[in-house]
RNA sequence: GCUCCCAUCGUCUAGAGGCCUAGGACGGAGCCCUCUCAAGGCUUAAACCCGGGUUCGAAUCCCGGUGGGAGCGCCA
């Protein structure tokens, strides 16, 4: 039997980074067996479900790269087939409906909360051989609800969490129709599950709870029951939930905050699972690796720092050619004309190695595309003075004079200089960054005035002297 | 309150009864390298929640406790 798994977020929201994880772990787990993965739009509450959210779910698992095997399904769009299986269900018995109204249902909550028993419809209205029923009231649109299995157990083989048992007089008759006819959530998602064929539903596991319920509705159905993998929650990185107000963020603002997708992509997958002591690896060996075996059972928080780590050495290796979208990105973000500037590659190139983001990079980048923006003042006070202003001076000179700008060219310069005046590269190199960059910090300095330019360095070397000579 | 889940360095984790003097990674500390920042190399500190069992032997199995979490809606 093919894998299909699927990824079913309500658009009340951003795609969060809990929600992302839990897209990964299903995706990765239908590519290792040559299955289907699904995106399914749960939005049966109308009240919160956003057009707005949706886009945004969709926009993030688009950046992550996870797509939809089939075509996304919304449930909205399905309602003909709930209420065609309610009437099923109705005529068979295995749902019936019931006249309470909400005001009764609270009494009968806080009355059960009050003798610290747990909450649950009390079946008023479940019809039993030999039972009388209260007439129904007049003007009362009744709700439908599920005819719960009374007796035994409900035994859940989880592929993350092991073998959890319900029993069966825990669960009570829950609502699958409300008033108006609209299905919920639990019976949307079961009868989506079985039309749609997912043999594994991956999901977090604040839905353990909800599984056994499921798995009756689905038994009475006589559907086959899926494998299901309930995948922890992310904690923050002080152990406590995420929230709005808490730290919770999604997907899309990793990218702005320098992420590769893959960089995300790598961190997460090592949240919870692991493969011995392994700890990066590529899209295609997540795909090849994954299984629930070594997923753990516990939350884990997130770890700003490593997820950084993570995406530096994605950095690292990755061809220039594919980080060069992104990094054009995060440029025109910060307002830079690329037009002048040296190719995006060559720069990623020798940039990479000392930056953890894109952000970084591209602040640390800025100086090869438009005009400097000033000194730093403090890498100015160290590196400017008077003896600078000669070594700069007299490097103009001779860089004006080379035929070839190349590394090797510019490299012979600056080092026989250095050499000639017995002054250490620390002397020479520095001063120059601080004219060409504005800052202490750039690639070696060669490879820093190649990708300048001459025409530009050449114009930064001597307005820098000008700048140290007029105080 | 009831039901269910979880528990190894600060963090992510390896660990399926002896291979554990508990391994790796991030982060920390130190050293080396060095034209800056990095990167890299080496070294180092740092953990099995507690208590009972089972066993020749337990981080690993069982029970209890403690702590954390989730669920208990005409929300999803």
């Amino acid at each position: 039997m093919s894998v299909v798994t699927r990824f079913a977020p309500s658009p009340t929201g951003f795609l969060h980074i809990g929600g992302a994880r839990t897209a990964l772990f299903s995706w990765l787990y239908a590519k290792k067996h040559g299955g289907k993965f699904l995106l399914r739009v749960e939005d049966t509450d109308r009240e919160r479900s956003t057009q707005e959210a949706v886009d945004a779910i969709f926009e993030g698992m688009a950046w992550l790269g996870l797509k939809s095997d089939f075509d996304i399904v919304y449930q909205t769009k399905r309602f003909d087939r709930y209420a065609e299986v309610i009437q099923q269900m109705l005529k068979a018995g295995t749902a019936y409906h019931c006249y309470c109204s909400k005001q009764e249902l609270d009494v009968m909550r806080a009355a059960q909360q009050a003798n610290k028993q747990k909450p649950r419809y009390d079946g008023r209205w479940r019809p039993e051989v030999g039972k009388t029923l209260p007439s129904p009231p007049p003007d009362v649109k009744p709700v439908v609800r599920f005819r719960n299995p009374s007796d035994g157990d409900v035994v859940l083989d989880d592929l993350i969490k092991g073998k959890i048992v319900f029993a069966s007089d825990e669960l009570d008759d829950l609502i699958i129709a409300r008033a108006d006819g609209v299905p919920t959530y639990n019976f949307c998602v079961v009868v989506d599950d079985m039309d749609m064929g997912i043999t594994h539903v991956i999901r977090g596991d604040d839905h353990v709870n909800n599984t056994p319920r499921q798995i009756n509705i689905l038994k009475a159905l006589g559907a086959t029951l899926p494998k299901y993998a309930h995948v922890s929650m992310i904690l923050g990185a002080d152990g406590t939930k995420l929230s709005k107000r808490h730290g919770a963020l999604g997907v899309m603002e990793y990218r702005a905050m320098g992420f590769m997708p893959e960089g995300i992509l790598n961190y997460l997958v090592r949240l919870g699972w692991s493969h011995g002591d392994q700890e990066l690896f590529s899209r295609d060996e997540m795909c090849k690796l994954f299984d629930f075996d070594h997923v753990s059972a516990s939350p884990a928080r997130f770890d700003m720092e490593k997820a950084y780590w993570v995406n530096h050495q994605y950095l690292k290796v990755t061809d220039p050619a594919i980080v060069a979208p992104e990094f054009e990105w995060h440029l025109k973000r910060a307002g830079v004309d690329l037009s002048k500037g040296p190719a995006l590659t060559a720069v990623i190139e020798q940039q990479r190695e000392r930056c953890k983001t894109l952000v970084e990079m591209t602040e640390k980048s800025l100086f090869f595309f438009g005009d400097l923006a000033g000194y730093n003042e403090k890498d100015a006070a160290k590196h400017f003075n008077e003896e600078s202003a000669a070594v700069l001076d007299e490097l103009t000179q001779q860089l004006k004079a080379l035929t070839e700008w190349t590394a090797p060219a510019i490299h012979t310069v600056v080092n026989g200089y250095a050499e000639a005046k017995g002054l250490g590269l620390g002397k020479i190199a520095q001063p120059i960054r601080v004219a060409v960059a504005g800052m202490a910090v750039s690639p070696p300095i060669d490879q820093t005035l190649l990708l300048l330019g001459r025409e530009r360095t050449l114009a930064r070397l001597a307005a820098a002297v000008a700048h140290i000579r007029a105080k």
